[in-house]
RNA sequence: GGCCCCAUGGUCUAGCGGUUAGGACGUUGGCCUCUCACGCCGAAAUCCCGGGUUCAAGUCCCGGUGGGGUCACCA
């Protein structure tokens, strides 16, 4: 096999005196973000996509955005359409992905399941891979008795790897046994690869690696497989992750070891952190890019908060734009902590760049945005039975714009009969957490919430009536308004979701009833 | 718990052996002003600890501590 898939024109960067080369690896260099469909747009995809995307700019290489829907049970359609819609909504756009195309698609890697399965063929014929017969409960039995035992190394115990002769693996096999595929990581010994960012060799004894499942019983490979042959296939020159990546890179080397294949250049970031600096997450922060946007952020706001997460330009600017990050880009002025996602500092930039616009800008961006023709209009259906003057309509419609409420003036309202503080605050939490859940309440469509918020009745043991009035209260601060799912999908999920937290505060700094 | 990463005010960061440790957000005092906001001026607050290297350490090395990540047929 070749050595990884060089560019027309290619060269490699070396620095001619000692020590790293300034830019590392081949130039120019392809680059990618390879988000999972799963969930809402999350920052933290904005986040690695600003950083890959800037680079890539920087040296004029490519930027590629590559689906990665091996999740069968969790990958939606919708889900990758809203990812897509967050990046473009941000302006980083890409050069090859699922929608434009390109020279190494498809750019979804359920689509490339053929691909996954070659491969593994000849991991499994050069012995580098395994299949591995064993059932979840037996899994789940090792597992447990690791656990039990206050094993050191938690993981799979090689049984298939020790006991199934390769006669019998195949033989096994070709009789339609469910298995999965296994990676053989070496006996002794270690692997080690250089991260870029911080400049050191990471090493990892091969004790301390599992032996990776890379291809799962339902023909799906996982993500260290697919990635590994994507990223190969598709000419990656640079790998710009997260670093909740490093424990699995190096069974991702060994995987390109045993390919012969030559491996990117990795880089670290830091993972973006909630205020008490655990690692960012929808339950503490707001993380779906629809949030900033719905909330009405600027992107060059939102992309220039961003990258001062870990980079700045050398001097006390910190207001810069991406052209200008692109301009002055270096490694070397890259961080490698893991960084706070303060949002007050966010709005007070927020709050700097509206006052920067024109009037005519800032009513542009009103007009396109808060009260967008389509948003209003369907706003105005429920007021035009409800307000008696014209005038009237915009503070009838008020609910629903802006975040956070105050709930101080419903204050007594909040006190619903035989309902102490803590069951109402639990019943809010519960009804948020399970909201996210549910497939089709997720979607956040009237008719999906209201059939979704009758099951949670009935699960709950609270009555329709007085969950209704709950929610009603957390999302409008008022006792009235339009029909309840309505107004939710109306306001938005992300609107709803800060919503519901903020009335959960509000209750907890209540004394109780 | 094992392994791995990180470490400058509360937060994001500048600093790359010699600085009164700079900037921003936040906090706070004042000015401006019909109120608020903006704006302006000021203040408090930091090099995690301990060794080592060096004439000299926030800066280099080691250890500790703390924080984080990871240990799935999820990515």
């Amino acid at each position: 096999m070749s050595a990884a898939a060089s560019p027309e024109g290619a060269s490699r960067a070396e620095d001619a005196g000692a020590g790293a080369p300034a830019v590392p690896g081949i130039l120019p260099p392809r680059v990618r973000i390879a988000p999972s469909p799963t969930g809402d747009p999350h920052v933290g995809t904005a986040y690695i996509g600003l950083f890959n995307y800037v680079f890539a700019r920087k040296h004029g290489g490519q930027f590629i955005l590559r689906i990665e829907d091996t999740d069968q049970e969790r990958s939606t359609t919708s889900s990758e359409a809203a990812i897509l819609e967050a990046l473009r909504w941000l302006g980083l756009t890409w050069d090859e992905g699922p929608d434009v195309g390109g020279p190494r698609g498809p750019y979804r890697q359920s689509e490339r399941l053929e691909l996954y399965r070659a491969h593994v063929a000849r991991l499994l014929e050069s012995g580098h891979a395994y299949r591995c017969f064993c059932t979840r409960e037996r899994l789940d039995a090792v597992r447990q008795a690791q656990l039990a035992a206050k094993s050191s190394h938690l993981g799979y115990d090689g049984h298939c790897r020790r006991t199934v002769s390769a006669a019998d693996s195949a033989a096994r096999a070709a009789a339609g046994e469910a298995h999965t595929v296994r990676l053989k990581i070496p006996e002794g010994g270690e692997t080690s690869f250089f991260d870029h960012l911080r400049r050191e060799t990471i090493s990892f004894a091969h004790e301390t690696i599992d032996d990776q499942v890379l291809l799962k019983s339902d023909g799906f490979p996982t993500y260290h497989l697919a990635n590994v042959v994507d990223d190969h296939l598709m000419g990656i020159t640079h790998v710009i992750r997260g670093e909740e990546w490093i424990t699995s890179t190096p069974k991702h080397v060994l995987l390109y070891q045993a390919f012969g294949w030559e491996a990117p250049c990795f880089f670290h970031l830091g993972l973006l952190r909630n205020l008490d600096r655990s690692k960012l997450s929808k339950r503490k922060n707001p993380v779906s890019i629809f949030h900033y946007r719905d909330l009405g952020y600027l992107p060059a706001t939102l992309l220039n908060f961003m990258a001062t997460l870990g980079f700045s330009l050398g001097d006390d600017r910190e207001r810069f734009t991406v052209d200008e990050m692109i301009a002055h880009f270096d490694w070397s002025r890259v961080h490698a902590g893991g960084p706070v996602f303060d949002p007050a500092k966010l709005d007070a930039w927020s709050a700097a760049d509206l006052r920067a616009l024109s009037i005519d800008a800032l009513h542009a961006e009103v007009m396109a945005r808060v009260l967008a023709p389509e948003r209003l209009k369907a706003l105005l259906v429920h007021a035009q039975p409800r307000v008696d003057r014209l005038d009237d309509v915009i503070p009838y419609i008020s609910f629903a714009f802006g975040g956070a409420l105050d709930y101080a003036p419903i204050k007594d309202k909040l006190r619903l009969k035989g309902r102490s503080r803590d069951a109402t605050v639990a019943v809010l939490e519960d009804y948020a957490q399970a909201i996210e859940k549910d497939p089709e309440a997720r979607t956040f469509e009237a008719a999906a919430l209201e059939a979704f918020s009758r099951g949670f009745c009935e699960r709950s043991g609270w009555k329709a009536k007085e969950l209704f009035t709950l929610l009603r209260l957390a999302v409008t601060a008022r006792t009235a308004a339009p029909p309840l799912f309505d107004t939710m999908a109306i306001c938005g999920k992300d609107r709803c979701r800060l919503r519901l937290r903020g009335l959960v505060e509000f209750l907890r700094a209540e004394p109780e009833w």
